[in-house]
DNA sequence: AAAAAATACTACTATCAGTTGTTAGACTTT
DNA sequence: AAAGTCTAACAACTGATAGTAGTATTTTTT
């Protein structure tokens, strides 16, 4: 799947520039048959081995993970769950809870407040627990 | 040397969402043995693996490209763009007493006992910005 | 201080990245 | 039109290593 799409945009560059199989294996410095199986994406490319491709090929890497999706500005950015959206296409490191705990979290300024709440938590961690 | 430095990358992005390494592993679906080897970079990390891996910490896998280790900046962060949202003007990396906190709240395994972690917490607030 | 969690290290195995060999089409050249 | 050249697809084999499980050690929590 990423692969494919990868070994894909390997052959499309590569043609772009008037390069056989060949030349760029040279380059490379692998078999031109392994060149083939990342372009059909029957091998796993390692991040080395992309890395040198780029090279040979005087692209840069994140050419590879382009594709033409608009990387939003950070005034675009929210921190924000909604409930029925889109799934979303990357895994959200922090779930729609601790994106809320997070964000009253950073409501309180006070410094005290901040370590009592911490400090509570604890308490109501350890009376569960116990339980 | 790549792998490496990738790897203090992955190591860097996981502890600044205060994920372990087991829970990082599960989310990837490997065993967390590996996420320590992709860390210390004995292994050779494959680009589909790195995908998941970004995805998993909700990064952008351009972000283990860019040179010097700074800290991943927002436009890293693969959100969701909401039109009209509240603009995240001030995204942090979650600082040491955040992680903290999220560490505390993940160990509250009841929905019940986080959705009234939660309450009170919004109480506390309203207290605080009432006097 | 002891229990638990997180990380580090070791050893093994199954997988697969990479090689070689072969075949076939598409162009030239003679 | 046959013989040489260039390109790419495919198959079979093998050595390297990705990934796992198990154990040890360090760090954190209680």
């Amino acid at each position: 799947m990423t692969d494919k799409k990868i070994g894909q945009k390997i052959k499309q560059i590569r043609k772009s520039w008037g390069l056989s199989q060949s030349e760029l294996a040279e380059r490379v410095g692998i078999s031109f048959q392994q060149i083939q199986k990342y372009e059909k994406g029957s091998t796993r490319i390692s991040v080395m081995r992309l890395q040198q491709i780029s090279k040979a090929l005087g692209v840069n890497i994140s050419a590879f993970f382009e594709e033409g999706q608009r990387i939003p500005k950070v005034s675009d950015i929210a921190l924000r769950y909604i409930p029925g959206g889109d799934p979303l296409e990357t895994f959200q490191p922090l779930n729609k809870e601790e994106i809320t705990l997070l964000k009253l979290f950073r409501k309180t300024k006070n410094k005290k407040v901040r370590e009592g709440i911490l400090m509570q938590l604890r308490g109501v961690i350890e009376l569960i627990n116990q339980k």
